[in-house]
RNA sequence: GGAGAGAUGGCUGAGUGGUCUAAGGCACCUGAUUGCUAAUCAGGCGUACGAAAUUUUCGUACCGGGGGUUCAAAUCCCCCUCUCUCCGCCA
C-alpha cells in the first residue's frame, strides 16, 4: 500500500510512475475521497469533543443533585450526529483502503522502463554451458529412464500438477534443502525459522496476495485460512504490528516451506515435467531492513540467491525485471534465471525484491528511528532458491551421454557420498 | 470437543458507570547532586489520525477484536479470537 499522504503532495509523479507500469489511475478521484474523509474526521472530532465535555457537565449536575434533563437530550442528539457521520467515515475509509490496497507500488527509478519480459535486461551471466558431445535430453525424460520422477503417481492422487520424487531425486531435494539453508545461516547471516504453512486474511493483505489475487490462492473456507503461496508470507508477517528497535535491523530470517499455488490461466506455459507445479518446496530469504539500506540489502540478498547456484557449479544469468514485468508489491526486482539445456530455456529459480515500504505500511512493520520515532521498514525477500527447477537444472546440466546424473561436489556429504545417479 | 479462569502501556500491575487526563512498580531517557561498576532526587517516557503552526501546540480515538446499552463505558450486555488450568481425543 503507498501512502496516502505522498499521493496528496504529488499527484502527478504518482501518475507518471503507474502510467510506467502501464497503468492510467484517476489519482484526482482517490484524493477527492481523502478530502472527504479528513473533512468527515474533522467534524466528528468536534461533535465528540462536545460530547464529552457535556457529559462530563451532567455527571457533575447529577452528583451535586441538579436536574439535567434538558443537557441529556441535547447530547442525544450529538450522539445521533457522531452515529451517521461515523458511518460515513466507515464506508469512505472502507472505499479509499480498497483502492489503495489495489494499487501496485512504484517502481523504483533505477529500474528500467519496458512493456514486457521481451524487455527485462540480463545484466550478467555466470558460467557456461556444459559442452555435451551428444543431444542433452529434457528432465523428464532423464528422470524416466532413471525411474526417480513418478508424475502419473502423484496425478492418480492429486491430479496434473502434482509430484511424487522417489529414491534419489527425494534424496536430492531434502539434501538440497538442507544445503541451502546450512548455507545461508552459516555464511549469510540468517536466523532458520519454521513457520506456519496455513495463514489468515491479515496476513495475506500484509504481503499484498489479498485482495487482489485470491483466484491464485488454495483454500480452507471451513476454517477461514489459505494455504501459502511462498514463505514470504508468515515470515513477514512474525512481524506484523511490531516495533523494532533500531539495533534489530537488519534482520534476515530464511526459512523452508512447501508452497501451494492454483497456478489459475497458467496451463500450457511451461507446464511439462518439474517446470511449473501446484506444489514445490522453497527455501526463502526476508529481510527487514531501515530505509537508506534497502538497495544496497537488495545486491547482498541477490548475491546470496547466487551463492547457491555458484556452490553447485551451475550455469546462470540474472535479469531485472522491467516496469512492465516487475512484481505488484516490489518497487524493484532481480530474476535469476538457471539454463536447462535439454529444454533449451532459462528457468527462473529466484526472485529477489525489495519492496521499500509498500508491505511494511500493510502490515504495519516498523522501527524506531534515531529520534525515537517510528518509521516503517522496509521488506525483501528472494527465493534461495525454488527446488523443482532446481532439479530440473541439476539434472539438465549434470547429464551424462549414458543418461545417469553427476551429483554437484557440495550435495555428495548430503547423499551420503553418492556421486552419480544411475 | 467439554468445563472453568483470564487478556489493561516495553514489562509488571491496580482500576466494576462520571476529573481515568488509566494509579503504583520495573525498565528506559534527561537534568541535578553525591568522589566511583552506582545510589538519591526532580522531570520525562505509547500509538494512530486530524487541525493549526513549522519541528511545537491543540483536539479526537485507542484498555485482545467487533457490536450493543447509556447523557456518559477499561468498567454493564452480546458475538468472536487468543492464552492458561482440568477433562476427552491424539502424532
Amino acid at each position: 500500500m503507498l501512502d496516502i499522504k505522498s499521493l496528496r503532495e504529488n499527484p502527478e509523479a504518482a501518475k507518471t510512475k503507474w502510467a510506467s507500469r502501464g497503468l492510467d489511475v484517476d489519482v484526482e478521484a482517490l484524493l477527492a475521497k481523502d478530502v472527504r474523509r479528513r473533512e468527515i474526521i474533522t467534524e466528528l472530532e468536534q461533535l465528540q469533543h462536545t460530547r464529552k465535555a457535556s457529559s462530563k457537565e451532567i455527571g457533575m449536575k447529577k452528583k451535586a443533585g441538579e436536574d439535567a434533563t434538558e443537557a441529556m437530550a441535547a447530547v442525544r442528539a450529538i450522539g445521533d450526529q457522531i452515529s451517521a457521520l461515523e458511518k460515513e467515515k466507515a464506508e469512505v475509509n472502507e472505499a479509499l483502503d480498497l483502492e489503495l490496497l489495489s494499487l501496485p507500488n512504484f517502481p523504483h527509478d533505477s529500474v528500467p522502463v519496458g512493456h514486457s519480459e521481451a524487455d527485462n535486461p540480463v545484466i550478467r551471466t555466470w558460467g557456461q554451458p556444459v559442452e555435451m558431445d551428444f543431444e542433452p535430453k529434457a528432465h523428464w525424460e532423464l528422470a524416466e529412464a532413471l525411474g526417480i520422477f513418478e508424475f502419473e503417481r502423484a496425478a492418480a492422487i492429486s491430479g496434473a500438477g502434482f509430484s511424487c520424487l522417489t529414491g534419489a531425486a527425494a534424496r536430492l531435494s531434502r539434501g538440497l534443502i538442507s544445503f541451502m539453508l546450512d548455507l545461508h545461516i552459516t555464511e549469510h547471516g540468517y536466523t532458520e525459522v519454521q513457520v506456519p504453512l496455513l495463514v489468515n486474511d491479515d496476513a495475506m493483505t500484509g504481503t499484498g496476495q489479498l485482495p487482489k489475487f485470491a483466484e491464485e490462492l488454495y483454500r480452507v473456507p471451513e476454517d477461514n485460512l489459505w494455504l501459502i503461496p511462498t514463505a514470504e508470507v508468515p515470515v513477514t508477517n512474525l512481524y506484523r504490528d511490531h516495533i523494532f528497535d533500531a539495533d534489530d535491523l537488519p534482520m534476515s530470517l530464511t526459512a523452508h516451506t512447501p508452497c501451494f499455488r492454483r497456478e489459475a490461466g497458467a496451463a500450457g506455459k511451461m507446464t511439462r515435467g518439474m517446470n511449473r507445479l501446484h506444489q514445490f518446496d522453497k527455501v526463502e530469504m526476508v529481510k527487514f531492513v531501515k530505509p537508506a539500506d534497502s538497495y544496497a540489502e537488495l545486491e547482498k540478498l541477490t548475491g546470496h540467491a547466487e551463492a547457491v547456484l555458484q556452490k553447485l557449479g551451475l550455469h546462470y544469468r540474472v535479469i531485472t525485471l522491467c516496469t512492465g514485468d516487475v512484481g505488484f508489491s516490489s518497487a524493484k526486482t532481480y530474476d535469476i534465471e538457471l539454463w536447462a539445456p535439454g529444454q533449451q530455456a532459462w528457468l527462473e529459480v529466484s526472485s529477489c525484491s525489495n519492496f521499500e515500504d509498500f508491505q511494511a505500511r500493510r502490515a504495519k512493520i516498523r522501527y524506531r528511528n534515531e529520534q525515537g520515532k517510528p518509521v516503517m521498514v522496509h521488506t525483501l525477500n528472494g527465493s534461495g532458491v525454488a527446488l523443482p527447477r532446481l532439479l530440473v537444472a541439476i539434472l539438465e546440466q549434470g547429464q551424462q551421454a549414458d543418461g545417469s546424473i553427476v551429483i554437484p561436489e557440495v550435495l555428495r556429504p548430503y547423499m551420503g557420498g553418492m556421486e552419480k545417479i544411475g
